[in-house]
DNA sequence: CGACTCACGTA
DNA sequence: CGTACGTGAGTCGA
């Protein structure tokens, strides 16, 4: 750390930030809840880029306080004639500093005077210092602090290129030295902070002058002499050049928070930069910093993890495990490949609650080991965690052991804690609650090194110490974070709803759904006509051959060869989605727009189905991945293929529904879905006494519901009343504005209004519950499900109107749609019990939000409806029922009801 | 080549 | 200017 010479940065935090935000263009630079992010994004990207480049040791960043500085008293004209910065504008200062802390990079201002002077100031003590430093601005001035220890790096084009002004590079450019670059700057003027100079004198002059009269001061004590007519005009405007000299000379002996020794870079924060980058949308720039600053170069210093562990050879196993393994918790970390229902595990590392750890290759199992090992993963008296257990989990039962006593998974753990991150990394989490680098204090004893050298590979003792390692922190995270979530009340969440559903999934995966494709071929070559003979009509119409899926050039050929209306305007250009073109068809009839629609519809269905195709394993079954910690609501998400989100709304879709079939030995596929299941959670959180009776009088819900707001009876309702109040009840949980439901019902917003104000008189339970629940997730921080599941909503109190009213709707919604997930998984707990116990084949296929997709075993229809219905309705004590309904069929189309 | 945008499927 | 997701094609190069 004592290596290199010290090299201080001063950088002008507001001239930087300027060039930015008007370097790039603020539309495409916005977070998904509509803060602008260009200035921050160019400044940081400026930033990381010179921190890479040049690598300073002391770093600083001057802001202006505010536009009143000793300057503008005065000359009250100063920057004058700068217009107010825009508001895109102004609210990332505030960003751009939270990137300076994340950075622990000092920023500082002074009441009274500009960033320029606070850098002049640093930089004057770095030059007594004999200390190199460089200035980065974009603002002239500075140039005057230039000599052979300082250099500024001024922005050329945007702030990507800097220029790097040494004196002869000023020299170069200007004619003058540095020194005398703000003599020749008050002569020629600065538009840019409103200075006029000399009328008719340009760089070229000035500098003559300088030259020849060897500074201001001379030639302004020998102002008669200077020749010609910009002489004359010279003595003229004498004064504006004394005042000009005067406002640019900057002021270099303030007195500052800090000293040039707390601008020492000691590494940043890891944990604020991924949260601050996260929310500011900020991926490539993350990269950035990262492959530019690895771990351990300019991080926080923080300790690491002391590692006692041997790699185990053939033979060494048992043993271990009888030593080792059998302490109150045992980390495993499994290397290996796992997906698509299957697995395989190439190597595992163990660490024991003694503090020690192994690691061995699955090929280097003997036969006494194997068996020990397939024992000990099998045996629930040994307690287990893992982070991610899951896909290991597939592995472990491909090889035809079984996993059991899996106690805690720290990724689980980490996801319930804070349900709305990205990833939940093993390091970053160890640096969150262990405060802890993942890495092996190679300070400490025992260290691995010397017991593995035998071995001679070093890459695969990284490896092996890799693995370590991560069952190590896996052992000291589940102690940690299950105090935290215990500490919140949540424990149960993790040991009765999430680690039991985990092994679910996994069965579920494991088992895939039956494709037939045979109907996947023919609805393919149908849909594939289809998308052939629309292409052929839209493109007759056009007279060449366009790309239908390039919403480019679709906006060349709809609004420009045809001159359309314009639709919404999108970042590039004019929306050409399904919406706005069926409004385009409505007022015009173009037939262009049919066919491309049709195009549109039927490329989708043809690619739907060839991905289900190309999915499809060896089986003939459909093995999906479950994503149990990305949903920050609580809900499953499922990829790879994504089993929810198989078309139903139109008949052509929905029939990719019957390719999905029984298989060998089953008897039919059983669907069975929940009815409104978030309406009936907002009935019994809000308690409103008119919903709660809605749902008990067993008649058509939003029938029901459309008859109390306007006070006819239910046999009286017109489709149009039915149809608005639908609207409205399936909206409330996610927000709606009266805006919202005016466009969705064709109406104007005043009379939308008017719908919602004669819904919440008649539901005023409901609207008290939805006022509540902000309220109180803006006072707790947190909305809460019924089975007490958290969701973090900083935003809530964001001055940004638009964040904060995201955040709102977040909160309105992330109960309800939370509470449906917590029951649907309580019942999917309760169901595979139920189905074990009563020793049914039966077993659960899919799951999609709200519905399960079984397939049956032969003979077990009555039982196992009697226990889905049982189950399901029985998952969670509602003041209303929760209604399910079942269908039963050979496909999962016929099972629909 | 990878990241991003657009569009669109589900609950 | 209604929430929560995943996928694929096109596009573009901070």
């Amino acid at each position: 750390m004592t290596s290199a010479q010290p090299k201080v940065m001063l950088i002008d935090g507001h001239s930087m930030a300027y060039r930015a935000y008007y370097a790039l263009p603020v539309d495409s630079f916005a977070t998904a809840t509509g803060q602008h992010t260009n200035a921050v994004f160019g400044f940081t990207s400026m930033l990381i880029n010179i921190l890479r480049d040049e690598r300073p040791t002391h770093v600083a960043v001057a802001f202006d306080v505010s536009r009143s500085t000793f300057r503008t008293v005065e000359y009250q004209d100063y920057k004058a004639t700068r217009s107010k910065s825009p508001d895109e504008f102004n609210g990332q200062v505030a960003l751009i500093c939270e990137v300076l802390d994340a950075l622990n990079i000092p920023h500082l201002s002074l009441d009274g005077y500009e960033a320029d002077d606070i850098i002049a100031t640093l930089s004057r003590q770095a030059d007594e210092r004999g200390w190199e430093n460089i200035i980065v601005t974009g603002d002239r001035d500075s140039f005057q602090l230039v000599d052979d220890n300082t250099t500024v790096l001024y922005p050329v084009r945007g702030v990507s290129e800097l220029a790097r002004m040494t004196p002869e590079a000023i020299e170069a450019k200007y004619g003058v030295g540095p020194q005398r670059y703000p003599e020749l700057a008050a002569l020629v003027g600065e538009t840019s902070d409103n200075l006029p100079g000399v009328p008719g004198v340009g760089v070229k002059t000035a500098a003559k002058w300088l030259a020849s009269f060897s500074g201001l001061e001379n030639l302004l004590a020998r102002a008669d002499q200077v020749p010609g007519k910009a002489g004359a005009s010279f003595r003229e405007h004498i004064e504006d050049v004394r005042r000009n000299r005067h406002l640019n000379r900057l002021v270099n002996d303030l007195t500052l928070d800090l000293g040039l020794t707390d601008l020492e870079l000691h590494g940043w924060d890891r944990t604020a930069v991924h949260q601050l980058f996260d929310a500011l949308e900020f991926r490539v720039l993350r990269e950035r910093l990262l492959e530019a600053f690895p771990d351990d170069d300019n991080v926080a210093e923080q300790s690491g993890f002391e590692l006692a562990g041997e790699r185990l050879a053939a033979g060494q196993l048992a043993g271990w495990l009888a030593e080792h393994a059998h302490g109150p918790l045992t980390g495993v970390d499994p290397s290996g490949r796992w997906g698509s229902g299957r697995g395989e595990i190439t190597a595992l590392a163990l660490a024991g609650s003694d503090g020690t750890a192994c690691w061995i290759d699955v090929a280097d199992l003997d036969a006494p080991d194997e068996q020990a090992l397939a024992h000990w993963l099998a045996d629930p008296a040994y307690p287990k965690a893992l982070h991610s257990a899951k896909g290991p989990m597939l592995a472990v039962w491909e090889q035809g052991w079984q996993l059991n006593g899996l106690v805690c998974d720290t990724e689980l753990v980490a996801y319930l804690l804070r349900p709305d991150q990205r990833s939940y990394d093993l390091a970053d989490l160890s640096i969150r609650y262990l405060k802890r680098e993942l890495r092996v204090d190679s300070s400490g004893e025992g260290a691995v090194g010397q017991q593995t050298l035998d071995f001679g590979d070093s890459s695969d003792d990284d490896e092996s110490q890799a693995a370590m390692l991560r069952a190590r922190a896996v052992v000291d995270l589940s102690t940690t974070m299950t105090a935290e979530l215990d500490s919140l009340g949540q424990l149960r969440l993790l040991n009765d709803l999430e680690l039991p559903l985990q092994r679910i999934l996994a069965r579920m995966e494991r088992t895939g759904i039956a494709l037939d494709c045979e109907v996947l071929d023919q609805l393919y070559h149908e849909f594939d006509a289809r998308v052939r003979s629309a292409e052929q009509a839209a493109w007759d119409l056009v007279g060449q051959q366009v790309n239908l899926g390039s919403p480019k050039q679709l906006q060349a050929v709809l609004f420009d060869q045809f001159d359309l209306p314009r639709t919404k305007k999108i970042k590039s250009g004019y929306t050409t989605d399904a919406e706005a073109l069926e409004g385009l068809y409505a007022r015009t009839g173009h037939p262009f727009l049919e066919h491309l629609l049709a195009h549109r519809d039927a490329t989708k269905l043809r690619q739907a189905v060839e991905g289900l195709r190309k999915s499809v394993a060896d089986d003939g079954r459909v093995h999906t991945t479950y994503l149990q910690t990305i949903a920050a609501t609580g809900r499953l998400s499922s990829a790879d293929p994504n089993l929810q989100n198989i078309p139903i709304r139109t008949e052509a879709g929905r029939r990719i529904r019957s390719a999905f079939c029984v298989g060998e030995g089953y008897e039919a596929l059983m669907s069975a879905d929940y009815s409104q299941i978030e309406m009936r959670v907002m009935a019994d959180a809000s308690g409103d006494e008119d919903l709660i009776e809605a749902f008990r009088s067993g008649v058509d819900f939003h029938t029901v519901t459309a008859s109390k707001v306007f006070g006819v009876p239910a046999d009286q309702v017109t489709g149009v009343q039915r149809a608005s109040v639908k609207q409205m009840n399936y909206g409330l949980a996610y927000g709606l504005s009266a805006y919202g439901l005016s466009t969705r019902l064709g109406v104007s917003v005043a009379e939308a209004r008017e719908l919602m104000d004669d819904y919440f008189t008649t539901f005023g339970g409901v609207r008290d519950y939805l006022n509540d629940v902000v309220a109180q997730a803006r006072r707790t921080g947190f909305t809460e499900t019924l089975a007490g599941r958290r969701r973090y909503l900083p935003d809530l109190i964001s001055s940004n109107r638009q964040r904060r009213e995201m955040a709102e709707r977040m909160a309105l919604n992330a109960p309800i749609q939370g509470s449906a997930a917590d029951i649907i998984k309580i019942a999917m707990i309760g169901l595979d019990t139920a189905l074990t116990s009563s020793g049914l084949k039966s077993r659960v296929l899919l799951q999609i939000h709200d519905e399960l997709v079984l397939e049956v075993g032969p003979g077990e229809r009555e039982q196992v409806t009697e226990l889905v219905r049982e189950q399901m309705a029985g998952a969670a004590n509602l003041m209303v029922p929760l209604d399910v309904s079942i269908g039963y069929g050979p496909t999962w189309l016929d099972a629909a009801h």
